[in-house]
RNA sequence: GUGGCUGUAGCUCAGUUGGUUAGAGCAUUGGUUUGUGGAGCCAAGGGCCGGGGGUUCGAGUCCCCUCAGCCACCCCA
């Protein structure tokens, strides 16, 4: 017994009191005997870097949900509702075990059944695990999933950046094409335009492939290490895992980037950019980023970035192209390209750029206790015609009342006093230009 | 994960070299002698001063620990 951790057992008493077993008999709090102790009980408190989500916000969620389901189903995508949950290793086999996302931000656990187990933090592996387990590459090879559901990594928190965060992916399976990364691209640009964002830019690169990208890695390496002395040390360690990244080194990453040997990519991979770009021009404004790296393993050739905002965390979306990512993961030799789209920092790029609350719908007000039925039926008359319609709160006085319909954003008050219920009246006030009349009540539900 | 800043009412913030019962504005609730909100007037409610420990006759204030948020790094969406 006094191995066991903390059990807490039996009711809690007035004043917010509870009985707890405690595992050390010594413990100098006890009150109730040995290893019992009464304890105050605390609010249950949110976990750092998870929270809660309300309106409006959550509308925001919503909407933009809503776009990109119209979106997808115009360019032919199905949804794909993958799991939570994942063996850890299928993260480690295809995010790549050199990742941070692998070495120090899973959320990785054991089940009763002695499985080790992760929280997904990133989609596209569920979604190629889901893909070659179902046999979709002898059967329908060619298929356009997208997903949307929450992540898990155990960052530091900061604005736009939890540790439970929500991603909406796009992933195109078996297409080689240009155009596939071409469309990867345009159907995001078209989700964030139908959502709203307005001020995003696009930056595009080709890291190469299995054939040209080895050579040049082998080459900066090697020039790198030449020159290990300028470097710091953070830039050591990205030597190892990463030497890509350290062109993009903010202390010193200037003084390689023009001695640095450059990317050269073999004349397959030039011919697929020179594609993708072409197709892309005149559709999306774009730059080519030449230091642009994906951190994850499994990218070659076409790499992309959606960037909006002023904060540290402004990439809204990225992804690329993933050919070799199947293969990797055992199954058949099969193209992909795909992305991900940070959901809330793309809803805080756009509740940056706009701030005006809208006012839609009616808020009804009642008088008097003889007007509240009437008042009631308007209210259920104007919902059942599909009109956002608040109020009931007829308790209160006028003044409060009209408040409330302000704060909730109605864009006319329905005022019902003992004047109008006699003539079959209401007076109808638009709250936005002050204004006011009085029609009848036929006339109102006419209207709408 | 590393470094810096912050934490007092629902929100934004005052709070003096440590000293009575911790304040303001906005918000909320009620009233304004009975029908009009987004700047009228009057009144009221609302605080584990993030949490724990220490120093002291005395801590919102000083010290230590801890939790959380923000910023930068790191990384990524």
């Amino acid at each position: 017994l006094w191995s066991a951790p903390i059990l807490h057992c039996g009711p809690v008493f007035p004043g917010g009191f509870y009985v707890t077993l405690v595992s050390d008999p010594f413990d100098t709090e006890r009150v109730g005997g040995r290893g019992v102790k009464m304890v105050k009980l605390s609010m249950s408190k949110l976990v750092r870097g998870f929270r809660d989500i309300f309106a409006p916000e959550s509308d925001a969620f919503a909407e933009l949900e809503a776009a990109a389901r119209r979106i997808f189903k115009i360019y032919g995508a199905t949804e794909l509702r993958i799991p939570t949950v994942e063996l850890k290793e299928l993260f480690i086999k295809s995010t790549g075990d050199t990742t941070d996302i692998v070495q120090k931000e899973m959320y990785a656990f054991e089940d009763g059944g002695g499985r080790t187990l992760a929280l997904r933090p990133e989609g596209t592996p569920g979604v190629v695990r889901a893909y070659l387990e179902n046999n979709f590459a002898q059967n329908n090879p060619v298929q356009k999933f997208f997903y949307i559901g929450t992540m898990f990594r155990a960052e530091r928190p900061q604005a736009g950046r939890y540790r439970e965060f929500e991603q909406i992916g796009f992933e195109y399976i078996g297409n080689s094409s240009p155009y596939a990364d071409a469309e990867a691209i345009l159907v995001l640009k078209d989700i964030v335009t139908e959502f709203g964002v307005k001020n995003y830019s696009v930056k595009l690169n080709s890291i190469g492939c299995p054939k040209c990208r080895p050579a040049y890695k082998d080459a900066l390496v090697n020039y790198l290490s030449s020159r290990k002395g300028d470097m710091c040390e953070k830039c050591c360690e990205r030597l190892e895992r990463n030497p890509l990244r350290v062109l993009d080194c903010k202390i010193d990453g200037a003084k390689f980037k023009d001695e640095a040997p450059k990317m050269v990519l073999c004349a397959e991979c030039e011919e697929h950019f020179a594609e993708v770009k072409k197709t892309l021009d005149g559709r999306i404004e774009y730059t080519v980023d030449t230091n642009l790296v994906r951190g994850l393993d499994y990218y070659s050739r076409t790499v992309f970035e959606f960037q909006a905002g002023d904060m540290a965390q402004n990439a809204i979306a990225g992804g690329g192209r993933y050919d070799g990512l199947l293969e990797s993961m055992g199954g058949p030799s099969m193209p992909a390209v795909g992305y991900a789209m940070g959901v809330d920092r793309t809803i805080l790029a756009r509740a940056k750029e706009q701030e005006v609350k809208k006012q839609e719908g009616y808020f009804v007000v009642s008088l008097d206790k003889t007007c509240n039925a009437k008042a009631f039926e308007i209210m259920q008359t104007l919902r059942a015609k599909g009109v956002k319609t608040d109020g009931g709160l007829f308790d209160k006085n006028l003044k409060t009342q009209m408040k409330t319909a302000d704060r909730w954003g109605a864009a006319f008050a329905v005022i019902l006093g003992g004047n109008e219920l006699a003539k079959g009246t209401v007076m109808l006030k638009n709250l936005q230009t002050f204004t006011q009349e009085e029609i009848s009540v036929k006339d109102l539900y006419e209207k709408n």
